[in-house]
DNA sequence: CAGGAGGTTAGACACAGTCTATTTATTAGG
DNA sequence: CCTAATAAATAGACTGTGTCTAACCTCCTG
């Protein structure tokens, strides 16, 4: 399992192992996602990281998630056509997503099990599979 | 099986069954979706519409993408944070989608299961299960 | 013919995300 | 240290998808 990801050092260590060059602004986001284990959307992170404390801007915030993403720090998910959830846990797993709410919740992959893939396409290679269980509160139809 | 989805009688027959009053546009637009058997935008869907013949607006596109969707005739496929697709598909199936061309192609659900799923959070059902393989030509890394 | 419901429309608007040109930090070399 | 070069951050303009509003059109019914 991963160190604790409660301090910026550690924060510093793991961003340096996935080869991010540790700036103030890079840290605090990163803080931000790794502190509370919540799947956050970009302006979230923006309004969460300027309540503290200084200045972060909006294209330094989408530079970085983009870059995280890129160094497969962090995992984007997309379930909701208006934007983009970032998740800090890159482990293989997938979600519950509750269209009322807008939810997401992790559901672990170690049981989920999908079998009966079909061959893939000729020169095509699988870079990952998202499940998404969309569920709504059950007193309410359609 | 469905009659076939390739002349406009059938169209609105179609449209009648599902509750939808069949008006020019939105026949136009259900047969754009019927008779190619892809999955558009909505972007898409207006330029078709468009060069046919007529006019059809922006915002009857979308009002009737999204009373369609509503009544089920069609369904949406959210793969791309950037854009929504419309699939005239509403059988359960899944899709691969390929991140370099942005194609979406179907994965019929017949042999593919998934077992495993946790018991839901109390007071939630499921909408909907999406299956998304992601893929990539084999060439490139990254 | 009057009135109303449903449908369509143009254009303004909202908002996520990107781009550009400039400024500020950081690093490496002498 | 000082300087040059590179990397990163910034404000603000911009793009593109999708929504909203208010006017208008069409058809049906009394």
């Amino acid at each position: 399992m991963n160190t604790e990801m409660h301090t910026r050092n550690a924060i510093v260590d793991r961003l340096r192992e996935y080869g991010i060059n540790p700036t103030h602004q890079r840290i605090e986001i990163a803080y931000t996602l790794f502190s509370r284990q919540e799947h956050l959307s970009a302006d979230q992170i923006l309004a969460a990281v300027n309540t503290r404390h200084s200045e972060t801007s909006k294209a330094t915030v989408y530079n970085t998630l983009n870059l995280f993403v890129k160094k497969k720090l962090i995992r984007e998910v997309i379930v909701d056509p208006s934007k983009v959830f970032y998740d800090p846990n890159v482990h293989i797993h997938h979600h519950f997503y509750n269209v009322e709410s807008g939810q997401l919740m992790d559901i672990d992959s170690a049981a989920l099990e999908l079998t009966g893939l079909p061959t893939l396409p000729e020169g095509l290679a699988i870079e990952r599979i998202d499940v998404i269980v969309r569920v709504y509160p059950q007193h309410l139809n359609s």
